[in-house]
RNA sequence: CGGGAAGUAGCUCAGCCUGGUAGAGCACUACGUUCGGGACGUAGGGGCCGGAGGUUCGAAUCCUCUCUUCCCGACCA
């Protein structure tokens, strides 16, 4: 992309609204604009990141074997009466009515939907497990929107739902999306730790909200050292075996919320006790037949018996990811993106527009990395060096590639990686290995 | 939902107390000098001072109502 093309508006100062780092530096970047409270616009390098997380996101719940389906943003009341939940859900349900004043809601969640989907279509065990995901668009109607993104009253979520026959197999494909949530986080450079909850409206006995840690979090989080040393799953895990024991492996050790925390339960000695702030970035649950029942989510068995089906839903915030990330990984100058999400991959500055060898180069390098499938940011303006530096900076773009006449005289371009600011000289003959190196990564 | 604050140029803000031609910096346009980490000069463009009522000869400024946004707390992917 030639950054005289592409639309991104970047600040040089703050905007009086924002207060927490990840919601000013993603208006100074130009990634979004605030529409009204908790409602946002996302620009062209917004929506890029927003994007490649959903992607992460896609692939792992695939790789999971859940399958993605798309479900309306618009509800009818009806469905959610059958569940009680209308009532129950209270003021932050956003409530529409219709030309013939029927009553429709803005989904929050997606419970009933998928329930009554599957309980029209599935009726025999043999089509059993099913695991079934949508990124879709939530409208939560919050009191108190705030911190940009991270608290929107619109937001993208990925949100799935497992039906099994029987309590083990659901157990089963909690277990697998407990480990997928991880393998997630990971992939997008966060170490996110999964913690008991609480189930709240959702209801059910079985729940874990998966926490990043950041000093911007909105709540207080207790867990174990240790926790922070394990590693996610690789991708050797074969989903289809017992799960159990990789997933007690996370749960055994102490972690929890505020709001679970006891001090009398907590065994951690305090030397290694991790005491900090967290995001909530994911939230899983199993509910066993709260929404099968009522929605009479029910199948035939090989005895000919019906059985009610045994359910668990799983949520990411996938915009909110947007922000945690940013929270989690930034500096003085900007947005430090993990190359896994970046929106582009390599910047490129052009110090002298109008200088016939920059300009050449610049335009070799550019169609190089095109050619070589490296995602790349041209930065063409004819504008000073301390800008184009800034710009980049601020951004975040993982690697920085700057041609100007100083160095060109020795026929050598500077390589600054932006997570630590470290900068290397490279010959203009090696930038083909360069870029395949870029292109392999 | 309780408490607090703020709406003036695209952004950051001054002006308001004490009513009398709407301002600065940044950004933008043109020209010139500059040019390796957010330059400088000159000349420009850009405002129903959130909205509606009121007081007054006269309102960004005073009064009333209203809308919006933000912050602190209680609640939540």
């Amino acid at each position: 992309m030639r950054r005289t093309r592409l639309f991104l508006p970047t600040l040089k100062e703050t905007p009086a609204e924002a207060t927490i780092v990840s919601h000013r530096l993603m208006l100074r970047a130009g990634m979004v604009r605030q529409s009204a409270a908790g409602i946002y616009t996302w620009l062209p390098m917004g929506l890029r990141v927003l994007q490649k997380i959903a992607q992460i996101v896609r692939e792992e719940q695939d790789r999971a074997g859940a399958q993605e389906v798309l479900m309306p943003t618009i509800q009818s009341a009806e469905l959610w009466r059958g569940s009680g939940r209308y009532e129950d859900y209270g003021k932050e349900m956003l409530r529409i009515t219709d030309r013939h004043d029927r009553e429709l809601l803005y989904g929050p969640t997606a419970e009933e939907v998928i329930t009554d989907i599957v309980a029209n279509e599935i009726t025999s065990y043999r089509d059993l497990p099913k695991n079934l995901y949508n990124i879709q668009w939530k409208f939560r109607d919050e009191v108190r929107p705030r911190f940009g993104v991270m608290r929107g009253r619109e937001f993208l979520m990925k949100d799935n739902y497992s039906f099994d026959l029987d309590k083990e197999g659901a157990v089963h494909s909690y277990n697998k999306m407990f480990l997928a949530y991880l393998r997630t986080y990971a992939r997008m450079g966060l170490k996110a730790i999964p913690m008991a909850a609480d189930t709240g409206p959702i209801g059910g006995d079985l729940s874990h909200e998966f926490i990043v840690l950041a000093e911007t979090g909105e709540s207080a989080v207790f867990c174990d050292k240790a926790l922070l040393e394990l590693e996610a799953p690789g991708d050797d895990l074969d989903y289809e075996n017992d799960l159990q024991p990789l997933v007690d492996q996370w749960t055994a050790r102490y972690a929890a919320t505020d709001e679970m925390h006891d001090p009398d339960k907590c065994d951690v000695a305090d030397d290694q006790l991790v005491t900090a702030r967290g995001i909530e970035v994911g939230h899983i649950f199993y509910f066993g037949t709260k929404y099968s029942e009522p929605l009479g989510a029910k199948v035939q068995g090989p005895d000919g018996q019906s059985i009610t089906l045994e359910m668990g839903s799983y949520g990411i915030g996938v915009s909110r990811l947007v922000g945690a990330i940013i929270e989690a990984s930034h500096d003085d100058n900007g947005i430090i993106w993990p190359e896994s999400i970046a929106p582009w991959n390599v910047g490129l500055i052009n110090l002298k527009v109008g200088d016939g060898d920059c300009d050449t180069l610049c335009e070799r390098i550019y169609a190089d990395l095109n050619a070589a499938g490296v995602e790349v940011l041209y930065d063409d303006r004819d504008e000073r060096a301390g800008g184009k530096f800034a710009d980049m900076d601020l951004v975040g773009i993982p690697w920085q590639l700057t041609v100007g006449p100083r160095g060109l005289k020795d026929g050598k371009i500077e390589v600054k990686r932006r997570a630590d600011g470290e900068k290397s000289e490279i010959a203009v003959d090696a930038l083909g290995d360069w870029i395949a190196a870029r292109a392999a990564s």
